[in-house]
RNA sequence: GCCCCCAUCGUCUAGUGGCCUAGGACGCCGCCCUCUCACGGCGGUAACGCGGGUUCAAAUCCCGCUGGGGGUACCA
């Protein structure tokens, strides 16, 4: 079990392999390891696993780190350690490999796929044994394979899926290293592990098949092995394991769209865990606190994006305001914005930002919201502007456009006035007058509260807009007869 | 094929033998608020896969079935 909070000698580790983007059941992997060292005053352990060189590329390393401190798990915090590169430690995991030789527990072995399956007659069946006893030596080409017992079972503690028991005659004698003498991940992990001290092992369900060959592993070279606890695999709509190649599953990719990373944090804990009292969203610390690594679900969790967007729009909603202006801030200006940077009016955005903060889900909606403000022209939703533009639209806005140039002074309360009695004048209540004016001015019939976007746009531009919508229900009128449908 | 894991609303989950006519959240649907849309408020929809046990009592324990999933490499 995990020590109570207060002792040091808990060492967990998250031991991702840099072969692409930072994922997000890595990131709750991480997550999950994070909150045991930190609850338990122990370690958290980053080991990078680079040992296989034809897909690991150095660049993935640094994408792993800062999505990791993204997550707030960061290398100066004095709970982490790390990071240890795997590849730096080749020299004593081939070390262990000639102990195991030369204890009898590995034996070198020169048959190839194709030859253990002409053999058995059955490519599904495994490697047989057959090179157990021909007390081979080492040379190049020959695998070295750990002697799996042939009788009993090897009974794993997990913390998370009660007490496992596998069979040993359903394991073969699996290679622990390659015939060019490099060691496999079975037995790297192992000694990595080992020599990290890790007591706890937190990791993927995808790994539980492995755990028996690597505590036989870890007891061959001597040594007790750890606590083990295997998260549920998170799954898509169809039930199957997240994948990089058919699911969207970088934690880049999420941060660049807008999703804040306390919103991703809070979401990923929830994965396969529940903080109880019927709480949801919490603070990461307080989360650290409840958390029992026993307490986690071992059914398989769907990642569902829609339940991410709502948490994130609480945490939007949640931040003060200059927090939200900031957060939105990349969102404002040049690669993402569909405006230039002459167009954009800092001071206009922050006249308009409180209105757009609980209107937004994922900071890249926050475009929509304010682009009339500094696009020339606004875009103009097609269908807005069919549903809007009916009717007495025409005479509505000619109405609207005299009275506008009038008015003062040029604020949302005369202008809800304004619009008000034009309605009127129209038998239309405020809800129905108000379309036409919105679509003109904004190009859509939804968006932030009308009269203080005006008030923001200012006069003139409002004027203009309301002019070109004017001309454009014109030259629709002489194309194409009113009775014609509107679409 | 073989090994292993899993099984409460559509989804994430609470539930550890009686407090369950099963709770919360997301989603969805209404209503209220309201200049649109959001936000917020209120209400609703919806689940213990099936069959056997054990027990006075089972969502909770056991067995079987069914159904999902993972693994099965000289990848990690």
């Amino acid at each position: 079990m995990i020590p109570a909070a207060g002792s040091s000698d808990v060492r967990v580790r998250f031991a991702p392999s840099p072969t692409g983007m930072f994922h997000v059941g890595g990131g709750r992997s991480a997550l999950f390891n994070w909150a045991v060292a930190k609850q338990t005053g122990g370690r958290f352990v980053l080991r990078i696993e680079d040992t296989d060189a034809s897909r690991n590329q150095p660049e993935w390393v640094a994408g792993i780190l800062s999505a990791m401190a993204a997550l707030g798990i960061h290398e100066d915090d004095p709970t982490f350690e790390g990071p240890y590169y795997q590849s730096a430690n080749v020299g004593k995991h081939r070390e262990a490999a000639t102990r195991l030789f030369e204890a009898g527990r590995a034996y070198f072995c020169d048959c190839t796929r194709d030859v253990v399956a002409a053999r058995t007659g059955n490519a599904q069946t495994g490697y047989d044994g057959f090179c157990r006893d021909r007390g081979l030596t080492y040379e190049a080409g020959r695998a070295l394979r750990f002697r799996t017992p042939d009788e009993g079972e090897t009974p794993v503690v997990d913390l998370i899926r009660g007490n496992p028991v596998f069979p040993n005659g359903a394991m073969e004698d699996f290679v622990v290293a390659r015939g060019d003498g490099s060691p496999v991940f079975l037995l790297a992990n192992v000694v990595d592990d080992l020599d990290e001290g890790i007591t706890h092992v937190i990791r993927g369900e995808e790994h539980l098949p492995n755990t028996p060959k690597q505590q036989l592993l870890w007891e061959a070279l001597g040594a007790p092995p750890p606590v083990w606890a295997h998260l549920p695999v998170i799954v898509n709509e169809k039930r199957q394991k997240l994948s990089k190649r058919r699911d969207k599953v970088a934690l880049e990719d999420y941060l660049a769209e807008g999703y804040l990373p306390a919103a991703m944090v809070n979401y990923l804990m929830l994965l396969g865990w529940s903080p109880g009292n019927d709480e949801e969203i919490l603070p990461f610390d307080e989360m650290v606190s409840r958390f029992r690594i026993e307490d986690v679900n071992s059914a398989s969790a769907f990642f569902d994006v829609k339940k991410l967007t709502a948490f994130n729009g609480e945490y939007i909603r949640a931040m003060p305001l200059e927090a939200f202006v900031a957060a939105v801030d990349p969102w404002l200006h040049a690669p993402r914005a569909p405006w230039t940077e002459e167009q954009f009016d800092a001071e206009a955005f922050a006249r308009v930002a409180p209105l757009a903060q609980s209107r937004v889900a994922l900071l890249a909606d926050i475009a929509d919201n304010v682009d009339f403000l500094f696009l020339d022209v606004p875009v103009f939703d097609e269908r807005s502007w069919a549903k809007a533009m009916k009717e007495p639209a025409a005479e509505l806005l000619a109405d609207a456009r005299t009275a506008l140039a009038s008015i003062e002074p040029w604020e949302a309360e005369p202008l809800k006035d304004v619009v008000t009695a034009v309605g009127e004048k129209h038998g239309l209540k405020l809800g129905k007058a108000q379309a036409p004016v919105r679509v003109a001015v904004t190009g859509r019939t939804v968006g932030l509260p009308l009269f203080e976007s005006l008030e923001v746009l200012g006069r003139a531009r409002t004027m203009a807009r309301i002019d070109a919508a004017i001309g454009r229900l014109a030259s629709e009128a002489t194309q194409a007869p009113a009775e014609a449908p509107a679409r």
